[in-house]
DNA sequence: ACCTGAACACCGTTCAAGT
DNA sequence: ACCTGAACACCGTTCAAGT
């Protein structure tokens, strides 16, 4: 529970604990096997300790993975650029977006664990500055709120959603032993095209488009029809 | 990993064990105690079985889960009346994701499990639910797919994220022992008026907008603003 | 075909004892 | 203040044995 405080790190003895290593490892942990794989034995193991130092630093697993979750939020904040004074609300949010979708994307496990509402550092960061953004619009402030967390719920939970079957350790399909995510497109795609275009006339003439879709397309598709959504209402059309 | 056939249920001892008899009472543990409160043995009990009974009718905690997620699913499409012929695609959309969300806030443990791309039953029938309404727009056909995979993970995720907090064993606050939603969101609510109002101009005038916030508003906001964007990207503005 | 229940190989977490 | 490591109270899952 307690921070490392005073002398360096350097000062005790080499590789000396602290919340921020022990995070550290915990995450690289987490993108090698996943949140089933990080174990507080192991983690102990690679940091030379035994299990029970870690809750020295650290409330339970449940914090330790929340933690992490928000470093790589953290990561992502860092990576993108605060957007300047004048620019539009619409591009700003846009990258930075897709800044977190990038990150989450490299760290599967990490999306499912951001917070809402936010109360880690990062993501209030996160929600702050989509705030700021939104601000920025033509709309009412008392919808300001409203609107920004929904951009929110969208980035983290939509993220989750596209990102989770890449996770280390996600429950693989009910039926086949496919591994690789072509080869697991390509096997869904094929039970769609199995099924009777009586009940199912979408799925069953759209197995190409599965087949060759591109995740950060369908990120990307969704969050422009959010933003446009936005335009439309913060500048509505003239009644015909 | 076997369905029941040939007699009827009642046919064997009262209370034999089947897949619908199991998915039927995982969902009630899950409801009752979260994701971690669902045990074999536990659930094996309250069937007067050993846990080992179970794994004959399911592969293990992954797929029992999977199948209680996408039972609820189920519920929530046979709630959302078909829309019928004629009537306007964002409706249709509309009736069906609120459906979906409403299902899932009272079983919050089952949103993230909502699996993508679609393999199981329920999935299906959504993914291709909203794909048939997406294709009664005017937007052009190979548009289609990635749109309504954006709605639907538009549902789950953003639904997801919103109700997981509601969930039995979600992890708590890092600092606070608030239970009530109320308690939480006050708890968070003064965090927040604590921050330094330079690096979080947003959230520091925002702490009332989220004490009295509406969770089904919030996934409504940003529902209408995707739908709102579908309308304008199908029936562009004339360029002015 | 379906069920039983003991056993295996783990977990997260605690805590007396050390330095 | 911080670390050690054995011990507790569980898990999911397997499997020989039954009916």
């Amino acid at each position: 529970m307690q921070r490392t405080r005073g002398r360096a790190p350097t000062g005790g003895r080499a590789g000396a604990l602290s919340r921020e290593v022990i995070v550290g490892a915990a995450v690289a942990l987490l993108d090698e096997r996943g949140e089933r794989g990080l174990t507080f034995r192991l983690l102990a193991k690679q940091l030379n300790t035994g299990p029970g130092a870690l809750y020295w630093h650290v409330t339970n697993k449940d914090e330790l993975v929340a933690l992490a979750a928000d470093q790589v939020l953290g990561d992502a904040l860092a990576a993108a650029p605060r957007p300047e004074e004048g620019a539009a609300a619409g591009s700003g949010l846009r990258v930075l977006a897709t800044a977190v979708f990038d990150a989450l994307d490299r760290h599967p496990w990490a999306a499912s664990h951001v917070n809402a509402p936010a109360t880690r550092e990062n993501a209030l960061r996160l929600l702050d500055r989509i705030g700021t953004l939104v601000a920025r619009t033509g709309l009412p402030a008392e919808r300001h709120f409203a609107i920004s967390t929904a951009i929110s719920y969208y980035i983290t939970g939509v993220s989750a959603q596209i990102v989770a079957p890449r996770a280390p350790d996600a429950p693989r399909a009910p039926d086949g032993a496919a591994t690789s995510r072509d080869a697991y497109l390509a096997h869904t795609a094929e039970r769609w095209g199995e099924l009777d275009p009586v009940d199912y006339p979408f799925l069953t003439r759209t197995t190409t488009d599965l087949r060759h879709h591109d995740d950060r397309d369908q990120f990307t598709t969704g969050l422009d029809l959010l933003l446009e959504g936005l335009n439309a209402t913060a500048d509505p059309r003239p009644p015909t």
